[in-house]
Formats: C-alpha cells, structure tokens, sequence
DNA sequence: TTGCCTTTTGGAACCGGTTCCAAAAGGCCA
DNA sequence: TGGCCTTTTGGAACCGGTTCCAAAAGGCAA
C-alpha cells in the first residue's frame, strides 16, 4: 500500500537519488529525466513521507505554540495569527495550552528537551524563574510573544508599545479638549506580569507633559484588577471637590467599572465623562466603548516569522518588535462638559 | 550532542536491542540489566528520538483537529477538550484553522493524504460534496463533532441531542405555568447546517404535545439568521391579537432580538414575555439570558477518545455520541403575566 | 578517434528508533 | 555432569527518506 521512493525510482527506471532529486527540486536532473520522474510519481500516487523525511533531514519541521490559549479571547486571535502565517510554510503548528501551574511547567520541559519541535513560540506567559531557566538552557529556539517582563532577556519577542499605547489615549482625550484626565490601573508594585499598566501610566504622563498639563496625582489610583475594584476607584476620583472630565482605564474591564461609577453618580458618558479603555475586547464593541486596540493577529503572524528566522540562524542576536497600538473611537468620548474650560 | 540509543548501550555494556526494551517496558528483561540501562539513560539524559520511533513503528503518533476555529467562541471551547484529552496520550495534536473554503478543501485532501496524521477530527464544519468524498474514500480515521447532516455517513460522530435541547426549554417554560409559547428560529428549508433548529422545533413540540398543549402555526417564525431578522419575526408575533406568553429562540443571537422587540413594544422581560435562547454565548451570560447549554468541552474531549478508539481498530463499526444540553436559568424566564391563565 | 572537462546518474551509508531471530545464559531434574 | 526447557540478550534488517561519492554519459576541441 504504501509506496515508497524505491517503487518510483523502479517505475521510473531510474535510481533512488535521482527521484529524491526530482521531489526536492534539485536542479541537477535532465528534463527528460525528471519528466520520466515525474509521471511515475503521478502515476503511482505517490506521496513522500514527511516523519522519513524529518528523520534524515534531523529536523522536525514542526514549531510548537505555548499558550493560556482558551482564558483569553486575545490569545486566541494571536493563535489566529501563528496558525496562519505557518500554514504557508512546510512547519505543522503543535499548540500546548497551559492553564494550570503545573502543566506549564511540564509543557515547557517536555518542549525544551524531547525533541520534537524545532521551536516554540510562548505566549502570554510571565515564566516563573525555574521557567525561566528551563527556556534560557534550551537549545530549542525560543521567541516570546506579549510578555515584556524585562528581566526575561536573551530571546527575541514581540510585544505592544504599551507607552505608545497609553500616549495614544491620552492624546486623544486631549484632543477633544480635556485638561482634566484620569487614570485608573492595576497595582504597579505587582510582580513583571503587570508591567502593561506602568508602561501605560507612562504614555499618559508623557501626552500630558507634552500638551503643558501638569497632572494631578489625586487623579491616577490603581488597585486590584477587576471591574468591580475600578469601579472604587473611579468613586473615588468622580467625589473629589474638583473631578477630572476624562478618564483612562489601562483596560477594558477596568474602564466598564469607570462606566459603571458614572452611571451610579447619574453622570452621562460621554457628556458628563469620556472614558477609553485599552484592548478592545470583545464586549468593548457590545458596549460602545472608545478603546486602544492591540494588532493581536499580527503579534502572532511576527511571532512566526522572527521563530523561523532564529531557528535559521540560531547565532542571530535577539531581535524585539514592538508594533503599534490603535485608537478605535466608539461612543464614550466627547468634548468636556463646558466646551473645554481653556 | 544527540545521544543515541547506541551509545546508551555501550555505556551500560548491553546491546541496543536492550536500551530499546527497556525504554518500552517490555518485561523480559532482567531487573539487573534494566537498572544498568537505566542508569546509563540518566547519565547520558537520554530522550529518544520521537522522530525515529515514529518512522520505525510506521504511525505518526499525531491528530489533526480541522476547525473554523476563530469564528466562533463555541469551537475554542470544544478544542479546549481535545487539547486537553490529547494531552494525557502519546499523540501530538496539529492545529488547522479553516476559514476559508479554499482553504478547508486545500486542509483536507493535505490531512488525508500526505501521511501526516494517523487520524483527523473534523469540527463544526458543514463538508461540501467534494469535501465529503475527499473524506469517504480516505484511509485516514475521521471522527465528525458538532456535524449531524444526515447525509454525511460512516463517520463516528459526537453531536448534540438538539431535540432534547428543544424539549428541555420548552420544558422550562411549560413548568412555569406557560402554554402560549412561541418559536423563533432559522429557515428549515436551508442545507444541512441548519438542520439544529428544525430538531430544536421537534423537541419543542414534542414537549407541547406531552404536555396536550396545542401549538399555534401562528406563533412559529423562521427566517434568515440573525439578530435583526429575529426581532422583526418577534415584533410580528407580538402583534398578534392573541399573543404567546413566552417566546423560545433557536440561538442566543435570536433571543436578543427578541427582547429586543419586547423592548421597543413596552414589553418587560420576563413580567410581560419569557425569553430562552440556545447556545449560551458569552453575551447570553452578560445579558442575563435564560439558554440551553451545549457541553462543549466534553463534545472535544469525547472526540479524542473515540478517535483513538478508530485508530486502534478502523473496522469496527461507526458509533454516535449524543451529548444532552443542559438549561441555564438566568432572569429571562418567570411565570406568566397572569399567573398562568390556567 | 582520443582526451579532458562537465553534467547527470546510481546507490551505499546514514538518520535513530523497533522487531525478530538466533544464540547465550540460566534453571531444573535425572 | 549432561540434557532439556525457559528466560534473557545481541544485533541485523528494516522503516523511507537525504546526501555524498564515484562512475557513466555527454560535449567539445585537437
């Protein structure tokens, strides 16, 4: 049943080298010989095998992608990315999803060291530092995707410009006018895994700078993460005697919390109080809500590309793409209440 | 730098043959000489070559999992429980996203034919003709989930009681004193894929019959899916001069419009009409919507286990899996207006 | 026709496992 | 101690490709 390159090589009356040749496009074969290749490969329906092919090659051809892949919708859609941008190439895609501590850490070992991939992609993980060593022993090449934990070095990644993001933001609010913003995050003393939120304060402080604004501090809180923490928060800062009329939630969850308080305090959005938040998950559409989106798919379409790269020239040094962010405007930013107050 | 199998055995002084019995438990070797090649393996931190071992057993020890897997959450879900059935197992799990025709045809004829998997999953996709006859006359195990078109036989196959789902919320609302229920759903007439919603209507009269309820032609709609569509079918149905109490939707997405058209009527939902959607999207939570639940999860997970069950014995006969649905209340169902007009 | 150089071809050796067969070792009894 | 049966062991052959080397074929000038 199965047939193999000696049955071609017989058919064709040639020698088995010649129809590797052939199949490889070797271009060291006559014409009429390849043709006389060719039609025995047709005629036999013949298909190398891939696994005999990556056993003499000693490549697996075979990249793996290590991800929360399920938790969240934007892994998904960088998946979407990896997925197509390797359906193009002779590599076959093996996913990992790692939800659990411990799985996590036996995929990152089971990866690294058994040869089965000839590299891997990780995504959205903050490795842990038994993790981390486990990655940075490997021979096996390793990109990172959308974890900017600075002291995880050595490895090309692609991550968000999350200042470029928080500016972005920011500067659409004062576009509109606003002199008075807010900003409302996750804790910054939190350990790498929440460095987004810092980056982020950073590209608002940096908007505000630039438009002459001194920002008041009263005016940024951070917490805990969550809707229901944010909501405090915003409480908090929509009861001073002299309240912001924008504010800038470092995530969507967070910014319906703001909504949320607004709407507690019979304040309208956006006449009353313009709101952006930052990921454009896919309740932010439901919603309304004027958000800085993440390009998701291209992270994981780069991913690819930069993996192929390292695993073809594993001496390269470490290359970071940092890609844009993207404002998408909805319905919960206007001007200020009184026109601007300049 | 790759250690051998070879040079396990010179190391613990035994022939290769040995190493290999004794990475594969066999139990006809002596305890001395399996510690001794245990050992050996240690020192060396041997893995062997998952490449070679697969060459030589003449599997390739991966499934495919084909699925339009971005497009809808519900199909993340159901890889979900592949991944993580296939990840206690030996097997490799290769991802083929198919959104495009093209591309689903191009997957496909690659899958079945070109020794890559020794078995395939085929999810949530409505196989054209070419498609199923690519499919038929493949050697390669397939195993159908989320695809109960009739016409596409000799596959094992994980589906949905959809009747059962259809009986369970009329079921529902029958219990809370209901009898004038409608139905809202896509058109019957449409191929295959739309076969769930007619079986979602046998289970719905199936539960009016038994409970010697009558069912008005009236308060039946379909039409083309959507949640515009569905809402115009409601805002009809509601203008009726005998109205139902409740209305069951065929999806979430059609629910929506229902309530939609509930609102734009001055209809409170539940006090005024009871609402049951199918599907429990993730909008269906955030909206508090009443909805009949596919096990998703298990429909992957139960894929995988009677996948590798064809792999193992490709003969044996085709079996169907029929996973029940299961009722989330939330707050779109109470009693009737008039306590049940009994 | 011969000699030399280039292109094309055949096939052995190899990649790293598994399996099977024959031989060696071990155990038991007379 | 020898004979017979069972357990354990070694290694050749194999899985189906790629690669490299040597040999054959082809081309051209003298």
């Amino acid at each position: 049943m199965p047939t193999t390159i000696r049955d071609v090589a017989r058919v064709a009356g040639v020698g088995l080298g010649t129809v590797s040749r052939v199949i490889n496009n070797s271009p060291q074969v006559s014409e009429s010989t390849r043709r006389r290749v060719l039609d025995a490969i047709e005629a036999l329906d013949f298909h190398p095998s891939p696994i005999a092919r990556r056993l003499s090659l000693g490549k697996t051809l075979t990249i793996a992608a290590i991800a929360p892949f399920f938790t969240r919708p934007a892994t998904v859609e960088r998946l979407r990315g990896v997925e197509i941008a390797i359906a193009g190439t002779e590599y076959d895609l093996i996913v990992f999803n790692v939800e659990s501590p411990e799985r996590r850490y036996a995929t990152l070992r089971e990866v690294t060291c058994s040869q089965r991939v000839d590299g891997a992609l990780v995504i959205s993980l903050p490795p842990s530092e038994q993790e981390l060593e486990i990655l940075q022993s490997s021979s096996v090449p390793v990109v990172l995707i959308d974890i900017n934990s600075p002291e995880v070095n050595g490895f090309s990644r692609v991550v968000i410009d999350d200042v470029a993001g928080g500016r972005l933001a920011t500067e659409h609010l004062i576009g509109l006018g606003h002199r008075r913003i807010g900003y409302i995050s996750d804790s910054f003393d939190e350990p790498s895994l929440y460095t987004a939120s810092r980056m982020r304060y950073l590209g608002y402080r940096e908007a505000l700078r630039k438009a002459g604004i001194v920002p008041a501090e009263a005016w940024h809180r951070h917490g805990a993460h969550g809707r229901y923490e944010a909501e405090q928060l915003a409480l908090h800062i929509l009861n001073l005697g002299d309240p912001p009329t924008a504010i800038f939630a470092a995530s969507d969850t967070q910014a319906i919390g703001v909504m949320e308080a607004a709407r507690k305090m019979g304040m309208n959005v956006p006449r009353d109080l313009s709101v952006v938040g930052y990921d454009d998950i896919e309740l932010a559409e439901h919603m309304g809500l004027t958000t800085i989106r993440q390009p998701l798919f291209e992270s994981g379409a780069e991913g690819v590309r930069l993996l192929l790269q390292v695993i073809a020239d594993q001496a390269a040094a470490p290359e970071t793409i940092r890609l844009p962010t993207e404002l998408v405007k909805r319905h919960t930013t206007a001007r200020p209440p009184n026109g601007g107050s300049l």
